[in-house]
DNA sequence: TGTCCATGTTGCCGGCGTCCACATGGGCAG
DNA sequence: CTGCCCATGTGGACGCCGGCAACATGGACA
């Protein structure tokens, strides 16, 4: 129920006392969007449906119009949902290495970029809806996975090992790769690879990108 | 009318004297798989809609059953044209060229990698709904888009230019930069960039590629 | 205590994918 | 040349979906 993924919404979320059932729910913009993302994780974006959702919340269908203005405004939350979990799970793989600057520089980079693989390949459904949202969201510098990968190419500069004239566009070539493999993997001629092989081939993959950085 | 992406499918066309309308289409396979690409065109997969394609065909709903087995059968056909017609492409670009292994043989392998991202750009909903497709279509070596960056790779290890220890897996992240890239241009965070960016990025990512072979 | 409006409900519409039974007529056997 | 057959196309029906509109409920606040 309390999922890690979560952005603004949880706030002024109210937690009616009596679980029983009520007329008005107390809750359920957040409960949609809970279900609408296990809706992605299991079928991708196309499986997030309205009626359905409502249906497993509980609720009548047309509540949620109450709180989205269209299957695509849910949509975008998933994504959002999806985009937050990606980035949360950049963090975290990063935090358990040693810290920024120490060890060797790149292993960072690796491990970031074969976190973002990993997330995609563990969660087809919500990572193929996190980017099928045609909502233009804010891109902000720092903000989001975009961000944590940003900050790595940042600290590759900060310790020397990247030159500082070959810092622009650096993110967006190991981005595209990473993003690349992954699709490539879920829908490309990668799909059927097993799992040792695509394990080598994403070996491959890191050690190419950082070489021509 | 006479589209240049056809597969097999073209064979066995009978083509009926009487253009009036009668009973029989004759063509209707193709000419209903020429509609969904128009659909696919216009809108990407999800724009694909098996009534509003007989409709346009000027037949009625269910004669596609005739044809497909359901919608993604369809479905798959448009992403066999889609495929074919990068593949295509891919390889008039290339021929353009002067020929393999004369010049300069890195050049060959960035113009595949460029015009694989042009057509993503020029034919978005052709080109989403080419890969959207589950069906686990045959990827043969040598064979389509796949097949056509495998050669390049291929003569940059016969003129010396790759040593032939890094051309295993070469082919995986050159498909993975230039595809990813594509991808983030078309629904991720480069989705808003000008024109002349973009074409920087492209230039600054087919560097990297190459320095990283 | 009484009212109001945010929230949830029922009912409806058109469109879609898909199944079914039926219609048509081109091609082949005789 | 004639008549039958089955590949191909038609019309209708079902259940599902997204999205309006009108109505019901009840918590919050005066």
């Amino acid at each position: 129920m309390d999922i890690a993924v979560r952005p603004v919404d949880t706030v002024n979320m109210v937690e009616h006392p009596r679980a029983a059932r009520r007329y008005h729910h107390g809750n359920l913009r957040v409960a949609l969007i809970d279900t609408a993302v296990d809706q992605a994780r299991a079928g991708g974006a196309e499986a997030v449906v309205l009626r359905d959702a409502a249906r497993r919340t509980g609720v009548s269908h047309n509540a949620a119009y109450r709180h989205f203005a269209d299957r695509d405004d849910l949509l975008a939350e998933v994504s959002a949902r999806g985009m937050a979990e990606l980035e949360r799970r950049m963090r975290d793989r990063l935090d358990e290495l040693p810290g920024a600057g120490q060890g060797e520089p790149t292993a960072r980079l690796r491990a970031v970029g074969r976190e973002y693989v990993h997330f995609a390949l563990a969660e087809p459904g919500l990572f193929a809806t996190a980017f099928a949202c045609a909502r233009p969201e804010e891109g902000a510098a720092g903000e989001g996975a975009y961000g944590v990968l940003s900050g790595v190419l940042d600290e590759l500069v900060a310790t020397g090992v990247l030159p500082a004239e070959r810092r622009p566009g650096a993110d967006v070539t190991c981005w595209a790769g990473v993003h690349g493999f992954a699709v490539l993997c879920l829908q490309g001629p990668l799909r059927d690879l097993p799992e040792q092989q695509r394990e080598e081939q994403l070996d491959g993959l890191l050690d190419r990108l950082a070489r021509g950085l």
